[in-house]
DNA sequence: TCTGGGGTCCTAGGACCC
DNA sequence: TCTGGGGTCCTAGGACCC
């Protein structure tokens, strides 16, 4: 074997962020929401064991709520990236070859690492984080990614190895996956573990014993990967560096239902300036633009509304006051009067380098000018804010706003938070 | 009453071209 | 009357991840 890879990944990433500068949290059950307090979407250990699911209606847990004293949070993503950034410098101290896979994941590539002993090694890297940052992690270390994916796993279920976990020896990768339910394979999916269960392959181990053509027939080339990971032959590398979007998409529920199309062109254009931003931040410009307008997924289907319009424009551009036109235009054309929304959105598409932009007949005369503006925001708006400066049609009232009962203080990067804090 | 918000990749099938 | 076959591009749908 040449190959080595480490996975580390926060332990219930965002109640563990909570914790850190809420110690009153410590020992209690805590779930996180989602955006509009809706669902769960990270659970404390002691809120596991309540037997709270990923996912599950905030209105469902109401009484387990009173009846244990959960500690209920809305999501503070400021505060969850703030943390996630501190996690990934500890780890860069440790190894450059780091790829950030996600809010609370980070791969190692270890290669050459056969001659240190991993096992303190791995365990040193999960102390120094919990000391430098308050997060707790768990590492699990493997020849593959999928590999150290099943270590990681298996490390935060086993007291014996209490959050480190190397597998590279064949006898324990065979146990390990033996003891692993195929579902629980990074890559295997609900649907592909239902699947698989009526050809009998219900462990992990069974199905890194399929043969290649099974794997292509019914998982296709990136199952068949996957199977080749579990045998031990590294199919996924590292990606150091993020590759730039090819889709960029924001949304949101609004915080109540609305009907009043000047409050919806409100939250869309909020989002189009998100989304514009998002753009301008990795160099791109997007040649095509959707935007959708939705009531409520649960409403009874007489009253369900769905349109969407998509838009070429004349030439790939990042200028919000052009993305901002388009995409109100669109939202007129979708908008009908009577149903209460729930939710829009604009998505932009065909992305291109924006070094890479021919520009034609048609592209606005004001480019020069609205790239100007756009730098300007963008400087404004890094210093002071989003909210810092807005367009008329977002309006101030944000009768969208997010709902949010019980959001933490930004305790790492806003200075009016920090101060409430300690005062 | 209340149910998240992002992304990626692959495949099949149709349109179209020569 | 005979009515092919290969290639490319696009899109919708389905699967997955966090």
């Amino acid at each position: 074997m040449t190959s080595l890879f480490a996975i580390v990944d926060g332990n219930n990433f965002y109640a563990s962020c909570e914790r850190v500068f809420n110690p009153e949290l410590e020992g209690k059950p805590v779930v996180v929401l989602s955006n509009n307090d809706g669902a769960v979407i990270a659970r404390s250990n002691e809120a596991k064991a309540l037997g709270i699911r990923m996912g599950v209606p905030a209105f469902e847990i109401k009484d387990l709520v009173r009846k244990h004293d959960i500690q209920v949070l809305s999501s503070n993503y400021e505060l969850y990236g703030d943390m996630s950034r501190r996690v990934v410098d500890t780890l860069l101290h440790f190894t450059p070859h780091l790829e950030v896979y996600s809010i609370d994941e980070s791969f190692l590539d270890l290669g050459n690492f056969y001659n240190v002993n991993l096992q303190d090694y791995a365990r040193t890297m999960k102390d120094t984080v919990r000391l430098w940052t308050g997060i707790p992690v768990a590492v699990g270390v493997a020849p593959t990614k999928t590999l150290a994916k099943v270590a990681n796993r298996i490390s935060k279920k086993s007291a014996k190895a209490n959050g480190v976990l190397v597998l590279t020896d064949e006898r324990h990768i065979e146990e390990a996956l033996k003891r692993t339910e195929v579902g629980d394979v990074w890559g295997i999916g609900s649907r592909y573990a239902r699947k698989l269960a009526t050809f009998g392959i219900t462990t992990a181990w069974q199905l890194r014993n399929v043969t290649d053509a099974f794997a292509k027939k019914h998982l296709t080339v990136v199952g068949l990967r996957t199977v080749r990971e579990l045998r031990g032959m590294a199919c996924i590398d590292l990606e150091m560096i993020p590759a730039s979007k090819q889709n960029i998409c924001t949304s949101r529920s609004f915080g109540s239902t609305l009907t009043d199309l000047g409050d919806i062109k409100g939250a869309l254009a909020t989002h189009t300036v998100r989304c514009a931003t998002k753009l301008r931040a990795q160099n791109s410009c997007a040649g095509v633009l959707t935007v959708f307008l939705e009531t409520s997924r649960f409403n009874d289907p007489s009253q369900t509304y769905f349109n969407s319009r998509t838009v070429k424009l004349d030439c790939p551009t990042s200028s919000e006051v052009e993305l901002l036109h388009c995409a109100m235009d669109a939202l007129r054309n979708i908008y009908r009067e009577g149903y209460r929304y729930k939710k829009t959105g604009i998505i932009l598409q065909d992305i291109v380098p924006d070094n890479q932009v021919q520009l034609n007949l048609l592209s606005s005369p004001n480019i020069d000018r609205d790239m100007k503006l756009m730098q300007t925001l963008d400087k404004l708006r890094d210093r002071f804010g989003h909210k810092s400066v807005r367009y008329g049609v977002q309006g101030v009232k944000e009768e969208w706003a997010l709902k949010q009962e019980n959001v933490s203080p930004c305790y790492t990067t806003r200075l009016e938070d920090i101060l409430k804090v300690r005062s």
